[in-house]
DNA sequence: TAGTGTCAACGAAAATCTTCGTAGGTCGCG
DNA sequence: CGCGACCTACGAAGATTTTCGTTGACACTA
């Protein structure tokens, strides 16, 4: 295989994202746990879920602790920045870096109740306040 | 080959959406127009972009227009929905559906000028009036 | 200690995505 | 007509992603 550039984060793929976003939410976790949490959704055996944290840890999105028999993983990088990054990826990539049009899209596909347009101006209050 | 059910507007890929973006802005293209105007930004075979054109005209994705011995080719749905189909899709993937939480990382991945945060809020107020 | 359940490692199949070479058709012109 | 320019169709290689079966190790217990 052909080692590219690795640009330190690199973007989670659709499966990936899945399994981070457990890690996310429940903390440390192991295969079993990963996997317990992702079957509510989805069928989805065992040793898939293991292979994909294996792939991940190669590429560093995840680390994991082997110290028990059970390895427990954990995200490499906090939600957070990794959130960042994939909005800021789709904001170029498709509204070429309109945040404003960005959020008229998102908020066409999306039933946001009061509080959450509440939310929104706060978050402007807050980003204004910050610019000055 | 498998064929799974195909939901009608399948989410384009990222070579896909580099595609659509130039015939959103240009317009219905041939082959020759869609590579000159992706060949300013990166390198690109010629029957590569055919053949992407060729996949996305299976997908339906794109149409094609055949009169002219150079096929004219153009989006199937408008940037509109298919933008808000790729934000809402991050939103629910990413965001559990949050709008804030979307704009907050998108405003911290992108340095929104006061013009952009003017039109943020305005398009709040849009909002709020069109659900009254 | 033999049996049962759990675990990681590995390989590999299947699907999808990306890229391009080659073949064959069409058009205009000298 | 014959040549060169341009066009589509086709196939296929290479990369990546997604999925899982099999194997062998380990550990608990009857």
């Amino acid at each position: 295989m052909v080692q590219h550039m690795t640009r330190s984060p690199l973007k989670p793929t659709a499966s990936e994202l899945e399994i981070l976003r457990v890690l996310w939410t429940h903390g440390p976790s192991t295969v079993r746990e990963v996997h317990e949490s992702l079957s509510e959704k989805k069928e989805l055996g065992y040793t898939t879920v293991l292979k994909l944290l294996q792939i991940m840890t190669a590429k560093g999105t995840v680390r994991r602790n082997e110290t028990q028999r059970a390895h427990v993983y954990e995200a490499c990088l906090p939600a957070e920045q990794t959130k960042r990054q994939l909005a800021g990826d789709m904001l170029q990539r498709v509204f070429e870096g309109s945040a404003s049009q960005l959020m008229m899209h998102a908020l066409a596909g999306s039933k946001s109740s009061p509080e959450e347009i509440k939310e929104l101006r706060h978050l402007l209050d807050e980003y204004e306040r910050a610019r000055r």
